[in-house]
RNA sequence: GGGCGCGUAGCUCAGCGGAAGAGCACCCGGUUUACACCCGGGCGGUCGGCGGUUCGAACCCGUCCGCGCCCA
């Protein structure tokens, strides 16, 4: 890098006039581009990361901002730590609710997709996605998010789309894709095809209706009925069957005898299945195979009938009633009218709460359907997606989380991957004469004349799935993939595992396979699980709700920065977290404290220097400093290591605001204005700034950029090494242990000691003050003894002044330190408030008693001493000791003042 | 109904076997030559209830109560 001289800071930081040109710089630098070669030269390792793909009409939302701030965390700290990062952008181009949007546009004209057909249509979709789609992208930037924008992808892209063609092909040889009819999840809304996943159960209010069917009887024969009790009653149309469970002994007179269909007049029979619940209702069940998959299943094994009586957009067809054209819900109230005016209707529970699925796309009421589709058949492939787990290969973390993947991959249906949409990946199998279907691989050309393509479209999930390594060039095998798969890590929210760490797995080890030894198939080694964002109250954030927050408006109000540094603060693994704009304020307060602090530092001629400060000849304040951020160097480490942001980022607020700035930086001022300090001090600032800016550079890239550059005429905090103890510690040889000084990054019980007691001299001291209502500024004159080292540090920190002539102690404050009790005579030239002074010592010598007596009662203990451990023993005994000899001071300390109480 | 998780300061959360912590909020004082987006001082908790294990429990076990999520 090439140094110049540091650049004034000017007096107050603004983040939105920084962010967006630094942006761009970085940008321009390409420091965000990853190359395939320095990996495969073996010049450095690999961390890879795709973003899963955001969909292509929406917005950045809190959630987003979360997962991101994590991915760009782990991407900037190993750039740092010499890696070659890939972090790959891109999109989804979300099949339903794109379509949605453009046939909503063209609704607005009163047109539908079919006034302009299909290929039109897709065109259309396109034209919108060039103006209107992708606004995620540019939000990604705001953000700060280093991603290789050279490699952004589209799920519909070329590329990907050939691999998603070469993967159905081969499923589909394989004989895992297959179509069929099956009961599948139907949105009358959407009008098309749903999995599981895209289906949202909710407790619903409804009816419970329980209605008497009546039984079929021979000539002179009692009347005999069954009762069944259904929250769908207008599917009653479509019953083919009475089902009870074949050992119910009130039944098992009338198994196999026929009933007559109230409303319909048709004629169906009881039959006798296992699965029938005996205990559920009257234990009588309708039978509705078109409409119910659990009746589906009754049906494929009595061989009933299976009329279907709703159009796809949720009216009753067929049934040769006054029924047919109604709305499935206006259906319900009339069937329901229908059958009370026959007094068929037994009972009625309204409401009655049930769990209903919801389209989660449009909200519709999902409509299980009879219906021709093309399915993945899951089993195989779902369980070597568990057994990649299982086996170690992929890592969950939290790894407690991974209870919640098995539940998916060891119980997962058949997939529906058909569509009846236009957008999207066109199932490519063909249907030729005579009902002969062919597969197109994507070399191969479609047959010709007489053939027909199928007209579905594939679930947007299906190359969604592909994601990690279609992205890479696959099936291609290209340099990117060969050094870049296995992504190192999927950052995902833990309510997203079943949609893309489920998936992907399934066919990143089915397509990686055959190609790659068994370790490397998977498609990330871990996957790191976060948990959502939620309101100040820790509310689950919902439009209906109206607790939604907008990141951009806070990055506007507060910058990028204190936006993800709120986030990365909250973060904790595979927990929710709640945010409020009040916290983001304290973040872009801590951006603010960092500016300060640097800018501080910067006139007075910090500098960060060659080699590392020389401990042997430093201050005990500056040891203190350099030694604490030998740790916090370590722990950052090993806590990003371990996806434990928030810890991180605390550690850091901690050691920046609370010990750098509230106690180096006020020691620092004092050995500044002594010469024959004031170099060595420059350097320890310019050092410790240094490290904590770098630390602090993956949480708040752009303020440490701004800071850094013009604290060391450095090119750019983005490609800067990341710090090691070995950087700031010093190799002078000091700290051979004789004098407990530490070196290379050990402690320093000295350094520490020495902080400690000047911490507790200064607060004391300062608590006096405040309680004895002496202005802040004011100087006093105090005589300090007790205190060697400490005292001239301390009367600075606390604005007392010498002792002059006239001199006169009104008043004595007694400090307990390390070494014995500090005494700090002083002057405040008046009667000093008795009653205040008594009742804060009183109040310590309570304290100290209770202590005494915890730790006397432990110390006479025979079983703790006998079972402790000698650690926990010692530390007891040193708090009694302790507690006697505050109890001595405060004591005679009381007692001089009711003596000058008396004497006044 | 099955599974998982959570109840710690007013709010949001760390701590998960040896003296109760943080941020925000609140109260008092302050133009201390980096910072009022600040500084100094302070108030605030039978760690959900009850039992048990242990020399010792916010932390481990049981049970109850109250919330949340996922799957039926």
């Amino acid at each position: 890098m090439t140094a110049t001289a540091p650049t004034p800071l000017p007096a107050q930081y603004d983040p939105a006039v920084v962010e967006v040109a630094l942006y761009r710089r970085w940008l321009d630098a390409g420091y965000f581009h990853a190359d395939p070669r320095r990996v495969l030269s073996g010049e450095r390792r690999p961390f890879s990361i795709v973003l899963p793909p955001p969909n292509v009409t929406g917005d950045l939302h809190v959630g987003h901002a979360l997962d991101h701030t994590i991915m760009d965390i782990l991407a900037r700290w190993h750039r740092m730590s010499g890696d070659e990062v890939l972090w790959l952008p891109g999109m989804d181009h979300a099949g339903i609710a794109t379509q949605t949007v453009v046939e909503r546009q063209l609704a607005r004209d009163g047109k539908t997709r079919h006034d302009y057909g299909r290929e039109l249509f897709v065109q259309k979709v396109w034209d919108w996605k060039r103006d209107a789609g992708g606004a995620i992208l540019g939000q990604m930037k705001r953000l700060g998010d280093s991603v290789d924008w050279d490699r952004e992808r589209f799920t519909l892209d070329e590329g990907l789309s050939a691999a998603v063609q070469t993967i159905f092909k081969r499923l589909y040889d394989d004989e895992l894709i297959y179509r069929a009819e099956r009961i599948i999840n139907w949105c009358p809304g959407c009008l098309t095809a749903l999995s599981d996943i895209e289906v949202e159960h909710r407790e619903d209010a409804g009816e419970l209706v329980s209605v008497r069917y009546d039984g079929v009887t021979a000539p002179g024969e009692e009347p005999w009925s069954v009762v069944i009790a259904t929250t769908r009653v207008e599917t009653l149309l479509g019953d083919t069957a009475v089902a009870v469970h074949p050992d119910d002994p009130r039944y098992a007179a009338v198994v196999g005898r026929m009933l007559r269909l109230p409303l319909v007049d048709r004629e169906i029979p009881v039959v006798a299945d296992d699965h029938v619940e005996p205990e559920f209702g009257t234990g009588a069940v309708k039978v509705t195979p078109a409409h119910d998959p659990n009746d589906f299943e009754i049906g494929r094994r009595h061989g009933l009938p299976m009329p279907t009586i709703l159009t796809e957009d949720a009216r009753i067809t067929g049934t040769g009633t006054r029924f047919d054209g109604m709305d499935r819900f206006e259906a319900r109230a009339a069937v329901k009218a229908d059958l009370a005016a026959q007094g068929r209707v037994v009972a009625e529970k309204v409401p009655y709460v049930h769990s209903v699925g919801h389209c989660s796309r449009s909200d519709d009421v999902v409509e299980p359907r009879l219906s021709l589709q093309w399915f993945v058949r899951v089993a195989p492939l779902a369980r070597a997606a568990g057994d990649a787990v299982r086996d170690g290969r992929t890592r969950i973390h939290p790894p407690e989380l991974a209870a919640r993947y098995f539940d998916w991959v060891d119980n997962m249906h058949d997939w529906t991957i058909s569509r009846q949409l236009w957008w999207g990946h066109r199932i490519p199998v063909w249907y030729g004469p005579d009902g002969a279907v062919r597969c197109v691989g994507p070399d191969e050309e479609p047959p010709g004349e007489g053939w027909t393509q199928d007209p579905d479209v594939l679930d947007t999930w299906f190359s969604s799935a592909l994601w990690p390594f279609s992205t890479m060039g696959w099936p291609q095998d290209t340099e990117t993939l060969q050094a870049f798969y296995p992504t190192s890590v999927l950052v995902t929210g833990y309510d997203i595992l079943f949609f893309w760490v489920a998936r992907m797995m399934m066919f990143g080890l089915y397509a990686m396979g055959p190609e790659r030894p068994e370790q490397d198939v998977v498609p990330f080694r871990t996957v790191a699980l976060h948990g959502l964002v939620r309101d100040q109250n820790g509310k689950k954030m919902s439009k209906s709700r109206g607790n939604v927050v907008d990141p951009l408006a806070w990055i506007d109000t507060y910058g990028a920065d204190a936006v993800r540094f709120t986030l990365a603060r909250g973060a904790n693994p595979g927990s929710d977290q709640a945010i409020a704009g009040e916290w983001v304020g304290g973040s872009r307060n801590f951006c603010s404290k960092l500016f300060n602090a640097t800018r501080f530092a910067l006139l007075n001629g910090a500098r960060v220097p060659e080699r590392p400060v020389d401990r042997a000849a430093s201050t005990a304040a500056d040891r203190w400093v350099l030694g604490r951020l030998d740790e916090v160097v370590g722990q950052t480490s090993a806590l990003l290591g371990d996806f434990q942001f928030g810890k991180a980022a605390e550690g850091l607020y901690h050691y920046a605001w609370d010990e750098v700035c509230d106690w180096y930086l006020e020691v620092a001022k004092v050995q500044l204005a002594e010469p024959e300090r004031a170099e060595q001090t420059r350097e320890v600032l310019g050092t410790v700034l240094d490290t904590v800016l770098r630390l602090l550079h993956p949480f708040v890239p752009f303020v440490t950029e701004s800071l850094w550059t013009a604290l060391t005429g450095g090119e750019s905090l983005v490609v800067a090494a990341w710090p090691t103890t070995a950087d700031t510690a010093g190799a002078d040889g000091v700290g051979d242990g004789a004098d407990g000084v530490g070196d290379g990054g050990h402690p320093d019980p000295d350094a520490d000691t020495w902080m400690a007691d000047l911490q507790q001299l200064v607060t004391q001291v300062r608590r006096f003050r405040a309680d004895q209502g002496l202005a802040p500024g004011r100087r006093v004159p105090a005589v300090v003894s007790g205190a060697d080292g400490h005292a001239a540090v301390a009367a600075a920190l606390t604005r007392l002044e010498p002792a002059g002539a006239g001199f006169t102690a009104t008043a004595t404050v007694t400090v307990a330190l390390s070494s014995g009790t500090a005494t700090v005579a002083l002057d405040t030239s008046e009667a000093i408030d008795l009653g205040a002074e008594t009742a804060r010592l009183d109040k310590e010598l309570a304290v100290a008693r209770k202590d005494l007596a915890d730790t006397g009662r432990k110390l006479g203990d025979e079983q703790f001493l006998g079972k402790a451990p000698a650690r926990v023993v010692d530390g007891i005994r040193a708090r009694n000791t302790k507690a006697q000899a505050d109890i001595e001071r405060l004591t005679a300390r009381l007692a001089e003042l009711g003596a000058a109480g008396a004497a006044s």
